[in-house]
DNA sequence: TTGCTGACCGACG
DNA sequence: CCGTCGGCCAGCA
């Protein structure tokens, strides 16, 4: 219970819970595909996760696209944004140190929503 | 309609 | 330790 996006979108897509889920990820924070994926109830859906972001650039939404990373802390979409320096320079501005396309002391910038929004 | 691909993750050898 | 494969779901040719 007490799953408000579950509850309140079940019904939507699953792109769109991704969307709900990235919005509530708080500033100077990043989160995996999978953690996302698996807050969902798929944690093999990592990649549905990864689609949805895709998706999120034509849908020229404003989600913090850049908050999310792989489970390596590597970020892997930055080749998606419109300059490979965006991901990079937006994660910078709030806080996060990154060194080779790579989050610093990823584990303290983590953010689950599954410990944050959900029980 | 069928099949391949994809900003992933975890298991197996 | 490193390479490979399967799995999940949705979009597109």
């Amino acid at each position: 219970m007490a799953d408000p996006i579950k509850i309140a979108d079940k019904n939507k897509d699953f792109f769109q819970l991704v969307y709900e889920v990235v919005k509530l990820i708080p500033h100077g924070r990043v989160t995996s595909y999978g953690a996302i994926a698996g807050y969902l109830g798929s944690k093999r859906g990592a990649r549905m996760v990864g689609w949805a972001m895709n998706n999120c650039l034509k849908h020229k939404s404003d989600l913090p696209a850049h908050r999310v990373v792989n489970r390596n802390g590597l970020l892997s979409g930055k080749s998606h944004f419109a300059t490979m320096d965006t991901m990079q320079d937006r994660l910078e501005a709030e806080g996060i140190k990154i060194k080779e396309n790579q989050i610093l002391e990823f584990d303290q910038h983590f953010w689950n929503p599954m410990k944050e929004i959900s029980f």
